[in-house]
Order: structure tokens, then C-alpha cells, then sequence
DNA sequence: ATATATAATGTTACATTATAACATTACATT
DNA sequence: AATGTAATGTTATAATGTAACATTATATAT
């Protein structure tokens, strides 16, 4: 099976890119959760779970699932709300027990600028990114690049301040509502 | 007056820069927030909102010097102890609508990684900032850093994202907690 | 297979962060 | 002084997140 990556984007657009386009870093990730999409990233996620010795449990794979075929992150009790419309009875410490686990898998990213959760567009590697979130849309990318890393670094490294995680979250107008 | 600037630093450092020293953009804020130089930055913020015709109320200069005073960022309910503790009955919106205010004058900043505030070490300018986050001792220096943000701007643009906000927070060891 | 330990989930209660709505007070302008 | 507006007070509640302990499922060892 090829690599599957993921990118949360908004409703409506179609703007497909096929996915040996992607070069899997220094670049935007490339594509929509389709149905088929989101079967083959859980199916990795399954994969790398057995690998790394992992339990991918019916709770995991719902919560990351729900996450995966939503146009915008979710907040966690939104999540919530999705669970029990699904027909499972969940309170709060289920749902972030779950997120937990997804995100030190870097299977999402949280985004605290808002209080959502993501799908990672390349759960396959570890990653710093950088988030372009629509304020009007709340549809968000992940860029991939290494370059602000770098300068972030090296401005570090000037005051001995050693670097362990940066967020980087940026709020804007995406491409679809500049244009409406 | 001189121009004054403010940065959070960690307990019991010292660390004094001239404030000559400091370039006021491109580089590390500079210097620890002693009594005077609070007093001199009320001060500077005083002036500022009478220029922009506000109005720099007692709340609002309490809330701004509980900040200034403070070795780390604060919450906002750290924010209401301290203000009971120093007499006055405050209710969760009433520093809320302070901390909102002095956002808006460019006077503090918040910090979305860990629900804080903290003083603003150039208020004289609009800026972006990053901001080191010391996951030891809580301290926190704004650096203002043309180039991140120039990468950034560039990287939006090749996905034609208008950036309106970047939000750069980076959590790791400062100096002084690394050597210790 | 059964016992035992460990990991995951369920459940209740609560902590923390933030805001809505409306009353009151202070201030500015006439 | 009268009036309108901005700021603050006050109460209640929303939204987000966690502690603690019970129960269930899984893995490991005998
Ligand atoms: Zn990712
Ligand atoms: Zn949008
Ligand atoms: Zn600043
Ligand atoms: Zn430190």
C-alpha cells in the first residue's frame, strides 16, 4: 500500500491533486478525505499501530475516523457529539483519552489556537508544520516546511534556549473564501 | 521619555541590558521588569491611549502592572487572585474585558498554548512575535523576527492564504534551566 | 487453560477557562 | 443639569479539560 496523507479542506472545493504529486515534505499536503482516503489512512494507522506495538482499538479508529472525514478540525466535544450520534455512549475523559494516543502516534495535531484536532497529513514521518486556518471557513492546511524551522531554530539557538516543540498557527483567508 | 521595553524573565536571573542596547526590532526584547522600568512602561502605555483617544482606566492599569510585575505569563484567574489579594472584588469578565482591551492597544499578548498573558516587550510598534516558552520554569521571551514571518508570508502565498495572525510559540528549556 | 499483571475504557465528579446577559456606574458632550 | 456612551459590576452559565477510581479487555506467564 502507498502512503496515504490527509489534509483537511473545505467544503465544497474539489481541487484534487494526485497523490504521487506529493513529495511528502518541504511542501503542502495534497489531498481530500474521500471516502477511499480515509479507509486507506486508517488502514496505515492500523499498520503502523501493529509496528510500533500499539493497540489501534475500536475507540482509537472511531475517534481518529470521525476526525479524518471532517471538512474542519474538531473541537473534542464536538467529537463527542458525533460518537453518540454514531450510537456510542462516551463522556469526556473517553474522547481525550483517544485524542492522547492519536496525537503521540502523530496521527493528529491539536491546533490551540482554536481547541481542535486534526488529522496529520503525513502520519508516516515526524514533523514540525505550520497551519493555515481560515477564519471564515475554518478549513485548515498543513504546510510542511522546513524553512521556518530552521529560522525559528536559529533564533533559538542566539539566546541558548533549546527548542524541544514550536507551534505555528497561522489565521487568514484561504484561497476558496478570498475568492467569494 | 525613552522608549521602554519589557520582558517576562525567570526568577532571580539578572541579566541587565542597557536599554541602548536594544534595537527594538529584529532581536531578543531586553530587559527585566524592575520597579522603575514597570512604572516607566504604565507610564508609556499611559500615553500611548491618550494619543489613540482611550481610555487607560484603573482596572486596566492594575491588570496591565499584575502582568508587568510578574516573572511569568499569568492566567487569568491567577490574574483575579492577585487582584483580590491586592483589595479589589473582581468577577471573571472584568478582567477579561481588561485583558481584551490591552490586546487590542498591543499592550500584552496571549499566549494560546497555555492560556496566559504577558507584558508586550515593544508596545511602541505593531509586531509579530515569537515566543520561547520555558516548560521549566514557565519564563517566556518575545523575540521579534522579521525573517519568520517572511517565510511564513511566502509559504501562504504559494496556496494563495492571506495571512492575517501568525501565532509562533515554542516550548523548551530557557538558558538558565538548561545549565541548571 | 487459568492466574496474574497491564492496558484500555467506563463513570462520576470536578477543575479550569471563557462568555452571555443585564444592571449599574463613570465619563464625555451638549 | 440632561443625555448618551463607555466601562464596570454581577449573576449565571458555557466550553474545555482532568482527577480518581471502577470495570473490562488484553497480554503474559505459569
Ligand atoms: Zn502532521
Ligand atoms: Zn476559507
Ligand atoms: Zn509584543
Ligand atoms: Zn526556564
Amino acid at each position: 500500500m502507498v502512503d496515504v496523507c490527509m489534509v483537511s479542506v473545505a467544503k465544497g472545493r474539489q481541487q484534487k491533486i494526485e497523490h504521487d504529486e506529493c513529495r511528502h515534505s518541504g511542501d503542502i499536503s495534497c489531498v481530500q478525505p474521500s471516502y477511499k482516503q480515509v479507509e486507506d489512512f486508517l488502514l496505515q494507522a492500523d499498520n503502523l499501530c501493529i509496528k510500533r506495538k500499539q493497540r489501534f482499538t475500536d475507540l482509537r479508529k472511531q475517534v481518529l475516523s470521525l476526525i479524518c472525514r471532517s471538512e474542519q478540525p474538531l473541537g473534542a466535544y464536538a467529537l463527542l457529539d458525533l460518537m453518540k450520534d454514531a450510537g456510542r455512549s462516551a463522556a469526556p475523559p473517553t474522547v481525550y483519552r483517544a485524542l492522547d494516543f492519536l496525537q503521540e502516534q502523530g496521527f493528529v495535531h491539536r491546533l490551540a489556537s482554536n481547541n481542535t484536532y486534526l488529522a496529520c497529513a503525513h502520519p508516516q514521518q515526524q514533523h514540525e508544520a505550520v497551519f493555515l486556518v481560515c477564519k471564515q471557513c475554518g478549513a485548515t492546511q498543513e504546510l510542511h516546511t522546513d524553512g521556518i524551522y530552521k529560522a525559528v531554530e536559529s533564533r533559538a539557538k542566539k539566546v541558548s534556549f533549546k527548542v524541544e516543540h514550536a507551534s505555528v498557527e497561522v489565521v487568514g483567508l484561504c484561497a476558496h473564501c478570498r475568492a467569494a
